[in-house]
DNA sequence: TCCCAATCCTTACGAATTGTAACGGCGCGC
DNA sequence: GCGCGCCGTTACAATTCGTAAGGATTGGGA
């Protein structure tokens, strides 16, 4: 699993750099946005683990922009702003931020508090091998997905990629473009053809109606979404 | 699903009661304990879902107890300290805390913080994604709509994006304006004639009669109003 | 009341996107 | 080398959704 990758969205060109260094150095993959418009037009190719942003934004309402990840995204959010009233930092956590650091910050805590939040939203998910959903079980471990009846059904490493990035965010909104980061798919290319073929065979296996897929809907220009409980263990 | 439980644990009885006082205020559950070793003896009782600590205790190294919870318990750590230098906050983190407030602090804050842990717990925040209304009930999440008499109709992602926005403001005039706005249509243009288009398809979808449509009203040259009694879950 | 321009509705069409069957290259075991 | 299964590619069918065009509706003024 490559490193994790963290947001940083600032209209500052110096603190997005002192932000940048000191995530870089130890050792998170960083993304830096000046601009509200820029940052959610990466969010659609690439999901950040956690989201740096500065509430005091040129072209767009930082606390909206919050509530809006907040619902949307699975990524953690921290807000950092200059404003330091309690109605502030109130006002932002209910709208769904998980953390607020108050300008001006030390790097190193920003570090910290960065880690808190992987570390919590790793917990869910660690080195877990078998996922029940609706009736199915999957063991990643063995490629092998029993049905409710105890039919089993073999499935490949490919399609294996794609059901368990579906695993991991049920009930979300999946671009394209973050399957390809996520299943290593050379960007560009044709290769999203190959997606949708592989979508296409894990429907099937999952016996689903391909008029009205119940498990995995397509969303037309955005991309899919995999409905049904999971649970992991 | 009963209230939340907070434990909180500083050993001045005036805190514990403004905490206590501002989280009982807010819905949650709170036990409160002045010293580690009876709130450890609690904590073989009963699971808290989030832990106030402070830092400063008597009878044993806050540090160190804070480490053990993370490692043994499930619940969300909010370290709470007159400890204000970064270094402090740093390595309170990193033993596992998920968040550090400085005292002296605001009672509202902290119940922001509480709350925010608890979301991110509970997995999901779950924004409201079914929406009831005269005799309807739309449910985003598998982009269908299901009639009184149990048919199910399916929508697309763009009749879906109007539904919510009007079901998210209903008796309210919606201007086109706001629409696009909302809908991400590039401002200008001519998309309001895609706008016409998408609400003519919805209206069909909920078998309005085009001349006198009982949901979906329009105002001529000022927008639409949504009528009919909204209700989500 | 009648007329006209602005506004809105609806149908049809086409570009873009997606589904899936068929084909072929590749690696692996025998 | 041969057969088999995996998996990307291609090609074509199906779906979605914006645009264009023409008709219907609204509201103000003559």
């Amino acid at each position: 699993m490559s490193a994790p990758m963290i947001a940083i969205l600032d209209d500052e060109p110096q603190i997005r750099q002192m932000l940048s260094d000191a995530l870089g150095e130890a050792g998170f993959r960083t993304a830096s946005f000046g601009r509200a418009t820029e940052f959610e037009a990466a969010l659609s190719r690439t999901a950040p683990d956690v989201c740096l942003v500065d509430l005091g934004l040129p072209d767009k309402d930082g606390l909206a922009l919050v509530h809006r990840l907040a619902l949307e995204s699975g990524a953690s959010i921290i807000i950092i702003s200059g404003r330091a009233q309690v109605q502030d930092r109130v006002t932002g956590l209910e709208l769904g931020a998980d953390d607020y650091i108050i300008k001006p910050f030390e790097p190193a805590e920003v570090v910290a508090r960065v880690r808190a939040r992987l570390r919590k939203g790793r917990e869910a998910g660690t080195a877990a091998t078998t996922a029940h959903f609706e009736g199915w079980v999957a063991y990643f471990d063995r490629y092998v997905l029993e049905a409710s009846d105890g039919r089993e059904v073999p499935f490949s490493h490919a399609e294996g990629e794609v059901l368990r990035l579906f695993l991991e965010s049920p009930k979300r909104l999946v671009s394209r473009a973050q399957m390809q980061e996520s299943l290593g798919g050379a960007a560009g290319e044709s290769f999203d053809r190959a997606m949708d073929v592989r979508i296409s065979r894990l429907r099937t296996k999952l016996d689903e109606d391909p008029r009205n897929p119940r498990l995995i809907k397509t969303i037309y220009g955005a991309g899919y979404i995999f409905l049904g409980d999971v649970s992991w263990s």
